[in-house]
DNA sequence: TTTATAATTTAGATATATCTAAATTTAAAT
DNA sequence: ATTTAAATTTAGATATATCTAAATTATAAA
């Protein structure tokens, strides 16, 4: 069995998540972005992790992330949202406070540990934000959502997860009276801006700037 | 403030529990033997944390530990026991089986992370092996507590830790019926070779080498 | 199509953390 | 008091993970 540092995962994970934003081949500088590094050690770590195959790195040209590199990505990603979980429902952390501490508990190597930590926390499908949780196996059950923009007039749904989870954002949202799971309707689209005004839970009447609204996943 | 590696707060927490035995200076061998790296690689590692004065360093002689030293080994003592607390607890490991994973969990920096654990679990003042967890400010109230080797014959006591906490030790413990907690009472010591022979709960009965008993701490 | 710009890689540096082999110092034995 | 043995340190090597500056390659613009 190959073994795998934590930056190696993590850089992985970063790849993973790029390729999963549609793009087919990810480039160092977006890699160098995710990662807060400079280009040139994003290119030293991807000559690494093409020699262990878990991507497919042509010079200049970008990466593929290989089956093999996806399912170690899952399983890094399946132990940063149970943290998550953890954090926020038995720690009473909220759900901005998060990200940092889970990227480092990540990184702790124990299956039983692991294994444990999902039946603790009544294996849950989805995290704090409302991305699913990958199983064992890397196999995500990911619910169909679009952004909030994409609703039409009068239409209901549920709000389940946000596509910039950035500090800022989710104190943003928390401030405004967003939250996953609130059930919200459209009930007014400005045509020349694109903002909208939801209401959540029937109840309190929100605004939102067409690029908040876009990184609002909705699900009908 | 000084930032501190993984590697340089284990070290450290290793100096610590050998100074904490006796000896007023630690050996260079005795820190490999404990750290598993060769001696050259302490050297090394005293060389840098002399340097961040956490510990005294003369060459050839040994170390002492300073009072920061000693704080900072005592917040990664915390940090580890708190954890192993988490995990018998919480996730039913056996005793035996959280050395390691706390052994990663203890480095993880979250000041937060630390308080809400140290709530969550109802504020313990012990560890699984009866070690006693310290405060935020590194205090700790241990409780006098002697060799099992030490009990006189029909003398009573209770289990409250162990010396050495090998997983293999740990398993036999567990296997032969000995605890932390157990009341226990001498039922003989055997003069030629110190061997004892424990009832446990005033049920079941025990034998233990000289070489075992030495290493059951037991509190009156 | 040549050229300028942007993206990327290489080369060389620093820092951590480890090792082996050789040198050095301290402690023990004769 | 020498000599020997043990403990310790130094020197030099390897591996990870990062950086800056320079060189290279690819892309976009004129």
């Amino acid at each position: 069995m190959i073994k795998f540092t934590p930056a190696e995962e993590s850089y992985l994970k970063a790849i993973y998540h790029i390729s999963d934003e549609g793009k087919r081949t990810v480039s160092t500088n977006d890699i160098s972005f995710q990662m807060k590094t400079k280009p040139a050690s994003v290119s030293d770590m991807l000559r690494r992790l093409g020699e262990k195959e878990v991507i497919e790195y042509r010079k200049y040209y970008g990466v593929n992330i290989t089956e093999e590199g996806k399912k170690l990505a899952l399983q890094t990603i399946r132990k940063h949202r149970l943290w998550e979980v953890f954090l926020v429902e038995k720690l009473r952390f909220s759900w901005d406070e998060v990200h940092e501490v889970a990227d480092e508990l990540e990184h702790v190597k124990s299956k039983l540990l692991i294994q444990r930590l999902d039946e603790y926390l009544g294996f849950p499908k989805f995290d704090p934000h409302g991305d699913p949780i990958p199983d064992e196996y890397g196999d995500v059950r990911a619910r169909p959502r679009l952004p909030l923009t994409d609703l039409e007039l009068h239409a209901t749904g549920q709000i389940v997860a946000v596509k910039d989870s950035s500090a800022a954002f989710l104190k943003y949202l928390d401030k405004v009276g967003a939250y996953i799971g609130a059930r919200i309707r459209v009930m007014e689209k400005v045509e020349f801006d694109g903002s909208v005004e939801i209401s959540v839970d029937n109840k309190k009447n929100i605004f939102m700037s067409k690029d908040v609204a876009a990184n609002v996943l909705v699900m009908l």
